[in-house]
RNA sequence: CGGGGUGUAGCUCAGUUUGGCAGAGCGCUUGCUUUGGGAGCAAGAAGUCGCCGGUUCAAGUCCGGCCACCCCGACCA
């Protein structure tokens, strides 16, 4: 392509709105173009991008067996009523002109389940693996950086029928290393986490993570045996309790705090460590209440709370009113000494405070020298908190966390039965027997994997794309336009590169060398050939992207040859195993 | 949904305090010069100052309402 004819409106500032790195560098590049909140049009070379990420994901899907479909974006809500999925908060509703209830597709659990029901009869007729790559739409709460939490996008879902649970178990894991060879060979690193299943429900669910310093998730990984889990939800490996001897301490003595309400706050005003502290925190699951007790340097996890309470509790913080209702003073005076009519769920960790810090129930007042066992007890102790770096692995006898952040770009689920029992999903068996169609669902976001690896692959003079999923894999930069020799050089380069399947843009703009260079690194074309003052000797320069500062001289002839070559070396080290 | 912020040329932003001709830089158009890291000179085009209403001789500026967008939180398949 030549420049003067490419679409690639690029920006020498960034629009305000963009405040993380790829959203940027995506808008300054001509990558993207923002319609509405959370709403974005694909330019030519963002929707390059997108379709390479795309066919990789493609080629990885038909490699273990997967058949693609398209199923539609529109879906009637009365598909969702039957799993129970028409309430789902995110959901894009709309009626048609007779007031008929519809949705826009944010995963296709339900059609699937519905073709399924229709089409198969027979335990003969599986396992099947069918995925789509297909706009998936979502009224999220609050859009944000760009592609990476968008309101419309581009997901790759999959999802298996199988008569048996070794099947299930078996596509699950061939998804997983596909996933593996999709990631790598777009240049990125991962970790495969345990993590909370949310809305879609199912036995055993793995979450993607791309690891990118901005990433907005918490990934702990055990550095000894390589457990991988999402902070949210991660287990902590219980250690032994010292509980503080009773009369080790003063009694409990109510202290005036007036004004500290956070724990910050109280630490400031009495010269307290913040491990001293024990945060209060007021729970509520529909019209149970609980407190749940944690360290006061510690976070509350929520998820975990309601696992420990049992019945799959889905727990969230109570508001102020039942705050003041339960503790009778406001927001921030909250503790367990005296408090009555709740349950007192206790994180273990909050047993070993020898004096600790609690709120008074009162106030503006704390109490101090409070001691679990003494003072107050709780009706459960239970790992409730939220894990970080150094906290010990669950699941080996020494290892222990280490934290990233990663941006989550796949998510796999075991559903099972869910479905298929909710919808009446049956084959059967080789007995006769009727049976529900056991199911797996596997996702895996496109357009925020485009974002993802620019979070990864960028320096401060824009992108710097893996080959494998760039616009072009080679930008042949003339310095002036207007030098016939230079002209014919990048016009026979150019020809040479495409006919051996090498994808050139061929800069030719008449501009400034500047603004070409500037362009080149921006939209980040992994070889840049440089058509300039070598032209005199025959000789043109050609330099990567990735490695400033390095660049070789050719002959014009010769150029060709040696850019194929690169373009295969640089294919050649995303290759999986 | 709660808290905070912003809305003026394609982009970045002044101007709003104290009401009085609609501004700058970048980008764009034309011409000349220039061509190895976002060129120079000259001439130009470009605006419903987010929308509606109000106050006023006069509103980008003051008042009321609404909308959009961004950030923090809640939420998030």
């Amino acid at each position: 392509m030549k420049a003067t004819n490419l679409y690639f409106p690029t920006l020498r500032e960034a629009p305000s709105d963009a405040d993380i790195v790829s959203h940027q560098l995506l808008v300054r590049g001509g990558f993207i173009r923002k319609l509405a909140a959370g709403v974005y049009t694909y330019l030519p070379l963002g929707w390059k991008v997108h379709q390479k990420i795309a066919e990789i994901v493609r080629q990885e899907m038909n490699r273990i067996g997967g058949q693609e479909i398209l199923m539609p974006a529109l879906v009637p809500l009365e598909l969702l009523e039957e799993s129970g999925r028409d309430k789902v908060p995110v959901l894009f509703h709309l009626k048609d002109r007779n007031e008929r209830d519809f949705c826009l597709g944010f995963t296709h659990e339900e059609v699937i389940a519905d073709l399924a029901r229709t089409d198969i009869q027979s335990w003969r007729q599986m396992p099947l693996y069918l995925y789509q790559i297909q706009t998936k739409f979502r009224d999220e709460p609050r859009p944000r950086g760009g592609l990476l939490r968008v309101r419309e996008f581009t997901m790759k879902d999959g999802y298996s029928l199988d008569f048996e649970d070794a099947g299930l178990d078996s596509i699950f894991e061939k998804n997983h290393e596909a996933y593996a060879r999709v990631f790598h060979r777009c240049g990125m690193e991962f970790v495969a986490v345990e993590a909370d299943p949310g809305a879609i429900g199912g036995s055993e669910n793995r979450e993607f993570m791309l690891l990118a310093e901005s990433g907005e998730d918490s990934v702990l990984q055990c550095e000894r045996c390589g457990y991988g889990v999402n902070a949210e939800v991660a287990e902590i490996r219980p250690k032994p309790i010292t509980v503080a001897a009773p009369d080790s301490v003063p009694s409990a003595e109510v202290v005036d705090t007036p004004g500290a309400h956070t724990v910050e706050q109280v630490c400031q005003f009495l010269k307290a460590a913040p491990q001293q502290l024990i945060k209060t925190i007021l729970c509520r699951s529909g019209d149970r209440v609980v407190a749940a007790l944690v360290r006061g340097d510690r976070d509350l996890c929520l998820p975990k709370l309601g696992k420990a309470v049992g019945e799959g509790l889905n727990f969230e913080l109570a508001d102020s009113e039942t705050v003041e209702r339960v503790t009778r003073a406001p927001v921030g005076f909250a503790g367990p000494v005296g408090l009555s009519g709740v349950e007192i769920i206790a994180d273990p960790e909050v047993l070993e405070a020898a004096d600790g810090i609690t709120g008074a129930n009162q106030p503006e007042r704390h109490l101090v020298h409070v001691q679990y066992g003494r003072d107050y007890t709780a009706t459960q102790v239970a790992d409730i908190r939220t894990a970080g770096a150094g906290d010990g692995c669950p699941k080996c006898a020494d290892g222990h966390y280490r934290q990233m952040n990663g941006i989550e770009v796949g998510h796999i689920f075991k559903l099972g039965l869910r479905y298929s029992k909710a919808m009446g999903v049956c084959f059967q068996d080789e007995t006769g027997q009727n049976r529900e169609i056991i199911m797996g669902s596997y996702g895996l976001g496109i357009s925020r994997t485009v974002a993802a690896i620019i979070e990864a692959y960028h320096d401060e003079d824009g992108i710097a794309w893996p080959i494998s999923v760039a616009p072009f894999d080679a930008v042949a930069i003339q310095i002036n336009s207007d030098d016939p020799s230079q002209t014919k050089a990048a016009e026979a380069i150019y020809h040479a590169c495409r006919s051996s399947g090498v994808d050139m843009m061929w800069d030719e703009r008449n501009e400034r060398p500047g603004v070409k260079f500037k362009d080149a690194d921006l939209i980040g074309i992994p070889i840049q050939v440089v058509i300039g003052r070598g032209i005199m000797q025959g000789k043109v320069e050609i330099r990567l992207r990735s490695e400033k500062g390095h660049q070789e001289e050719v002959v014009i002839d010769g150029a060709p040859l040696r850019i194929a070559e690169i373009k295969a070396d640089l294919l050649n080290q995303l290759k999986p195993d």
